[in-house]
DNA sequence: ATTATTTATAGATAAAATCTATAGACTGTA
DNA sequence: TACAGTCTATAGATTTTATCTATAAATAAT
């Protein structure tokens, strides 16, 4: 059984005529003759009586003619709607964050995409980036806004934006009235770092083994506003982003000290499995990241 | 487009595999593989992210879903219906009768019918035979129980009741005391015949050319109750079908008087468009008529 | 790295849909 | 009653589609 076939019934049943469904279907009449012969085979009943200038519908023909309407219509309406790129409202999708990005980087742009995309809604799932990429790599999120460098064979990149992690103190900490201090100094200080599976974490420590110090970790943490607090009410001193420490170094609450020789950044970026195919909604979303940060031009190159 | 792909998709959304599907399906996975891209094509939009142990719906792929799961269930749904001969609520068919049919020889049956098939509606429409011929040939209608002989090479015809036509007059009519009158004593009466396009009228005709003699006729009419009415008040004299006049005649409004060497009489019998397709509710009212009177095993000989 | 399992592809085969040509049946008209 | 015009059905050829087998390429798990 086959869609044209059930095109060629509804137009047999409206015009009541074989040859002339034939003409309006831009088919030979044997082959409406047939289709019905098989549509009659199939459904094991006789659709309609031959024999007059005009064929008629039986009743099972008529009730065919309903089901094979609503069908029809379905078949138009899911044409419609994905050759528009249009999708189910209610439908919907996922995507990663890390805390910083979703705090800092991204409102806005949901905020654009929510007025271009009303009926396509998001879920964002905020986790450290390894946890992200898992999701990406299990192809249960469709993109997500990690931390880089970040490099796996199937998980494609482009970075957005560069942060810096400066060493911040509190307030009342001694180095606050300090301009700068040194690493060996730093190694001193009880340290609030992130755990040893963050990609912050890692630039931290490579720099440091670079310089052959090992830190006095004081905290091992995940979360970076969490960490921002501890540093604020003097537990100890830390590399944190520049986005998450902008305010409260705005506030006073928090200073900021150059460490000589040392000028800790990390990259945030939009990571994708490769080869992912990516809807018009996501897209959208993906490419207004872009286009507010940076990358627009690497991604096209790496997407087509 | 082929329903068969519907399903091969609609296995691999819920299955997340395109092997398993093609196990599922019981087909090979490359048969999977191309029916997926043949929609894919189709519809202008990937359904599926490929390249994990499982694969994954995107958006539209998930609008897709939504829309065959609907699909498929009509489809189911007018399968089941049509294989057990089932047919929509509020579906039926037309048949037509005439006068004596439906007033005499039809309730019982219609009633048991409509406690068989609740949800089959039929309308009869009443008219003489010639106009229900005509019905028939336009495919009108489904069958008619007319009056018979009726020849047409398109008609098929199964006689279901022998009718007398007696001599009936009125109860104040000379006749009226006698036992029997000699057709050269009727036609010098004023007589009231069925209009010459009827069956009835021609069997009268008919056997009047044959005796020599010609009717001095009043009127023509359609209705033979109408005519009853009119025998009854004395206007003049007719010969009736029995159906109609038996009432009368048991009520005393009527007398019957023997015609010497002429006993008129009509077939009734249902009539169909050869070659007709009879759905089941329409089979069984047809063969409930047969049954009640005669006929059935000439109608299964006929439609085999 | 290796093995097992996945999807994609190529080429062959089978099935189907469709076409052309024509037969057979019916309608309407002369 | 025959005939012309129109209808659906059928037969056979052709094209298109669907499916299969075999195999490659990619991925996941051991």
């Amino acid at each position: 059984m086959n869609f044209y076939h059930l095109r060629y019934f509804l137009s047999v049943a409206q015009t009541g005529s074989f040859s002339q469904a034939a003409r309006e279907m831009h088919v030979t009449q044997p082959t409406v003759s047939s289709g019905i012969a098989e549509l009659e085979k199939t459904m094991g009943v006789r659709l309609f009586n031959r024999g007059g200038k005009r064929v008629a519908l039986t009743m099972e023909g008529r009730t065919l003619v309903n089901y094979a309407m609503q069908i029809q219509d379905l078949v138009e309406e899911v044409e419609d709607n994905l050759q528009r790129r249009d999708v189910l409202p209610g439908e919907g999708f996922q995507f990663g964050a890390i805390d910083a990005a979703v705090t800092y980087l991204l409102p806005d742009i949901l905020k654009d995409y929510r007025r271009a995309y009303p009926n396509v809604s998001l879920s964002a799932q905020v986790a450290p980036s390894r946890y992200l990429v898992d999701d990406l790599l299990m192809n249960r999120s469709e993109f997500a806004v990690i931390s880089l460098p970040y490099d796996h064979p199937r998980v494609e990149t482009v970075s957005i934006y560069r942060d810096s992690m400066p060493l911040v103190v509190g307030a009342s900490h001694p180095f606050a009235v300090r301009e700068s201090a040194t690493l060996q100094e730093v190694v001193q200080e009880p340290l609030i770092l992130f755990h040893t599976d963050s990609i912050s974490r890692k630039i931290v420590d490579e720099r440091f083994a670079e310089a052959g110090v090992s830190p006095g970790v004081v905290m091992e943490m995940r979360s970076p506003e969490a960490m921002r607090k501890l540093v604020e009410v003097g537990v100890g001193i830390s590399f944190l982003p520049m986005l998450t420490v902008q305010e409260s170094l705005d506030a006073g609450a928090l200073k900021m000290v150059d460490v000589e020789g040392v000028a800790f950044s990390r990259e945030i970026g939009v990571a994708w499995r490769r080869g992912r195919y990516f809807s018009a909604a996501i897209r959208y979303l993906i490419e207004a990241i872009f286009k507010a940060y940076q990358g627009l031009e690497v991604w096209h190159k790496k997407v087509g």
